[in-house]
DNA sequence: TAAATGCCATGATAAATATCATATCTAGGA
DNA sequence: TCCTAGATATGATATTTATCATGGCATTTA
């Protein structure tokens, strides 16, 4: 992890709008002096289930994954978080401490708001207090709801499910590199990892992707979409 | 469902201290004014998938299942809420219709709040939004968590997490009455009736629980620890 | 009262998925 | 450079879970 030096404000951040639509210039320099970027690279652990909460964290470039680990069984990824995504999300109002690690999947870079200054600008703006929750419950929301979806497919489903999310939510495009490897889905997707590894190579027979290693390419992704649909 | 009379005013009521802290006398008067009681029967419908949302809900007695329905499969439980439980919470700040459905598992009297009141008075009240903020968190991750630990259990371990779910966090007892039907427990924890039948008459012969209908009493309320943690 | 419906119950079987074993390939470290 | 650990890959097998069939029981409805 890198600090990075404090040169930006945040009145003149290009995310400040996309974020943080109802701030004053006041409290734009007020987060301005209580922020810090961070720099971590790929593999680098970005927060940890048991710590102490002090910042506020939103994603400004890369990507992350949310995940917990209970001791005696895998792994399980929670979600993957995207640009302008608040990856101290959960927990942040209600724990003092993390629930989850976090951890970088590409070279990534955090926008940290100490949270007693993020706590102080909530309790005065109260359009801002609502514009958070609205973003916050969102992503709650979508978390759920995945879930919920990847419950009730099969495996081929799931295995759909996460090249459409890739293709559609994060690359927006039908080719793309995964960033993450097979034992990862499987943990993303509730799945073991020699399965996520053969229903790909059944994806690759059935000629509607092509993969090659970490890069993928979705060759018919409307029938992807109904292998999906069906579960 | 029946309009309860508006006689009483939120300042006296026994749950705002509980729920609503840091509200002042004018505030608790306003949310008076906008808030209505309503009872419901048990099994009949509080809100619906897809209906706008007007007002914020929480429940004052009773019990409730949020679940949702998708075409042509089986619907699946989110949670069970309890007295002082947020029901409209999910998705309250993020969409303008309901994401699931909340049906009243015993007779139930649920407060509305008017939606524009009740936003007008997070935005004007820092600590209180800060509050909500917490709770609504709190409830998210409480789900998330479950689901997660549902999912890495087998039918065995997902039978005794319910269990001791009802007899620690609903009724706060070894023995209580199911309030739910073996197919709910089946949408609620992942797996089909026949098997929540199955795995509870087991439990019986193993004589960890005492099962008459609905009336459960966990025998060896350790053992079913055990079970739930091995998964 | 009778019929019907839904819930509880259990067994037999089928399907889905995990586990185990093994092999190849690759990237990173000594 | 070689060596090792981990990722990918695939087959055989075991385990877990769902599905199907059937019946009893209770409760609602005609």
């Amino acid at each position: 992890m890198r600090e990075l030096e404090n040169l930006n404000s945040c009145k003149s951040c290009v995310y400040n709008k996309l974020l943080f639509g109802g701030l004053t210039d006041e409290e734009l320099d007020f987060f301005t002096e209580h922020k810090q970027e961070l720099e971590f690279k790929k593999g680098e652990i970005i927060s940890k289930e048991g710590a102490p909460i002090t910042s506020f964290l939103y994603l400004k470039e890369g990507l992350v994954k949310l995940y917990k680990e209970s001791p005696g069984s895998k792994s399980q990824i929670i979600s993957i978080a995207k640009p302008l995504d608040f990856i101290s999300l959960l927990s942040i109002f209600s724990n003092s401490t993390y629930k989850y690690n976090v951890a970088a999947l590409e070279d990534t870079v955090v926008c940290s708001i100490h949270l007693d200054a993020f706590k102080k600008v909530i309790g005065q703006n109260g359009p801002f207090a609502l514009e958070i929750m609205s973003k916050m419950s969102k992503m709650y929301d979508d978390i759920i709801e995945s879930r919920f979806e990847i419950n009730r497919k099969h495996l081929r489903g799931r295995i759909a499910f996460i090249l459409l999310y890739f293709s559609n939510h994060i690359y927006h495009s039908d080719e793309f590199e995964l960033p993450i490897s097979r034992r990862e889905i499987a943990e993303l997707i509730e799945m073991t990892t020699e399965n996520v590894i053969r229903i790909l190579s059944e994806f690759r027979k059935d000629n509607i992707v092509q993969i090659d290693g970490k890069n993928i390419k979705l060759i018919e992704p409307e029938r992807i979409e109904s292998i999906c649909k069906l579960g």
